[in-house]
DNA sequence: CACTTGACCTGTCCGC
DNA sequence: TGCGGACAGGTCAAGT
C-alpha cells in the first residue's frame, strides 16, 4: 500500500514522537512480519533509546542508542501507529458515553442521521488496538506504544547493525530517491536504459530505476506527463520523459502534503488517513471525466497492475 | 540478460 | 445469505 508519500508522512510523523523514548518492551506474533528477531530480542532491544527515525524508498529505518535498526516495510497494508495508553482509554469512555447518550436521548430507531458519534474514522480504531492485524508492539518507558500493523502479513521489521543497511540487497539495488536533488534529468533517463523495451509504467514501478514512486503516483505521474502507460521506454519521446522527470517529484510532493493516500488500510503515525485520492485525476477515478479534457478514464491492465488513464490525453502513440 | 508472471496473505466486493 | 472468483497500493523468485 504505501508508497514514498506515505512512508514519508509517517516519518514525519514518528519523527516527532519517538526520538528519546527508551523501549520497555516488545511483543510479536507472525514470525515472518519480524523474520530475524533473535530467539532474545528483547535484550537487544529492551533498555534502547531511539535516535533517528529515517526513510529510504518506501522503508523505514528507527535508529536505536545500540548501533542497530530497526528497519520496516509495510508493504500493501501495513501500518505504524503510535498511541498512548490515555488515549486508547479515552476514546474507549467516549464510545460508552455516545452510546449511552444515544440510547437515553434518542426515541428508537432514529435514523442515522439523528444519533450522535462519528467523529474521527479512525478515532474507533485506536480504541480497539491491538487487534487482530497486530504483528509488532513496541512498548517504551511511558507507557506509549507503537503498533506495527499488517492485515496481509506482506510487511517486515527486522534488527540490523545500523552500519550494516547499507548492504542488504535491497538497499544497493534501490534507484534514487526522486526528491533529492541528485534526481537530474540526466540520471532519470540514464536509469531508464536498463528497461528499454518494457513498458514506461512496468519501468516505473522497478525500484532500481527510482526509488519510491507505486501504482498510484505512476498513474498519476503518467497522466500528467500525457504518456501512455503501455508505450516502450526506448519510444517515449525525450520532452515526454522531461515532462514526466517534472511530474514525479510534483506529485510526490502534493502527495506529501495531503498526508497521502488512503484507500482502505492507510495510517499515518496517529492513525489518521491521508487525502490525496481526493486530488487525484486519474488513480482510481474510471468513469469520470479527465479534468483536463472530459473524455471518461478508463481503467486497463498494465504490467499486472490496475491502470488508469486519459485514453485522449494519454495516446498511444508517441 | 531483459522482461513478465506467480506467489506471498487476508479481506472485500461483485455476480450468480 | 451464501459461495466462488477477481482484485487490492509491493517485492521477490522463478519462469520465458
Amino acid at each position: 500500500m504505501p508508497e514514498l508519500p506515505e512512508v514519508e508522512t509517517i516519518r514525519i510523523g514518528l519523527a516527532k514522537l519517538l526520538p528519546g523514548l527508551e523501549i520497555k518492551d516488545v511483543w510479536h506474533d507472525w514470525t515472518k512480519s519480524f523474520p530475524n528477531a533473535p530467539a532474545d530480542v528483547k535484550n537487544f532491544l529492551i533498555g534502547a533509546k531511539v535516535k533517528e527515525v529515517r526513510r529510504r524508498a518506501k522503508v523505514l529505518i528507527i535508529d536505536l542508542s545500540t548501533k542497530y535498526s530497526l528497519i520496516i516495510h509495510l508493504k500493501m497494508t501495513g501500518q505504524l501507529v503510535f498511541v498512548s495508553k490515555n488515549q486508547q482509554k479515552l476514546e474507549t469512555r467516549k464510545k460508552k458515553l455516545v452510546k449511552k447518550a444515544n440510547s437515553q436521548f434518542l426515541i428508537p430507531n432514529s435514523s442515522e442521521a439523528g444519533r450522535f458519534g462519528g467523529g474521527h474514522p479512525t478515532d474507533s480504531l485506536i480504541g480497539k488496538l491491538p487487534d487482530k492485524s497486530t504483528r509488532v508492539i513496541l512498548t517504551f518507558k511511558d507507557g506509549r506504544r507503537l503498533f506495527f500493523n499488517d492485515q496481509r502479513k506482506f510487511g517486515w521489521m527486522r534488527l540490523l547493525p545500523t552500519l550494516e543497511i547499507p548492504e542488504i540487497d535491497f538497499m544497493k539495488k534501490v534507484g534514487p530517491e526522486p526528491l533529492e536533488d541528485d534526481f537530474t534529468l540526466k540520471v532519470f533517463v540514464e536509469r531508464l536504459k536498463r528497461r528499454q523495451n518494457s513498458s514506461i509504467k512496468a519501468a516505473l514501478l522497478d525500484q532500481s530505476v527510482l526509488a519510491g514512486v507505486g501504482n498510484i503516483y505512476a498513474d498519476e505521474s503518467l497522466w500528467a506527463a500525457k504518456i501512455h502507460p503501455t508505450i516502450p521506454v526506448k519510444q517515449v519521446s525525450r520532452s515526454k520523459l522531461a515532462n514526466l522527470y517534472e511530474a514525479i517529484p510534483t506529485i510526490l510532493c502534493l502527495a506529501i502534503e495531503a498526508g497521502g493516500s488512503t484507500d482502505r488500510n492507510y495510517l499515518d503515525a496517529q492513525g489518521k488517513k491521508g487525502s490525496y485520492l481526493s486530488l487525484a485525476k486519474a488513480f482510481r477515478k474510471e468513469g469520470v471525466p479527465c479534468p483536463r479534457c472530459g473524455t471518461i478514464i478508463e481503467k486497463i491492465r498494465v504490467a499486472g497492475r490496475g491502470t488508469h488513464i486519459c485514453p485522449k490525453c494519454q495516446k498511444l502513440t508517441k
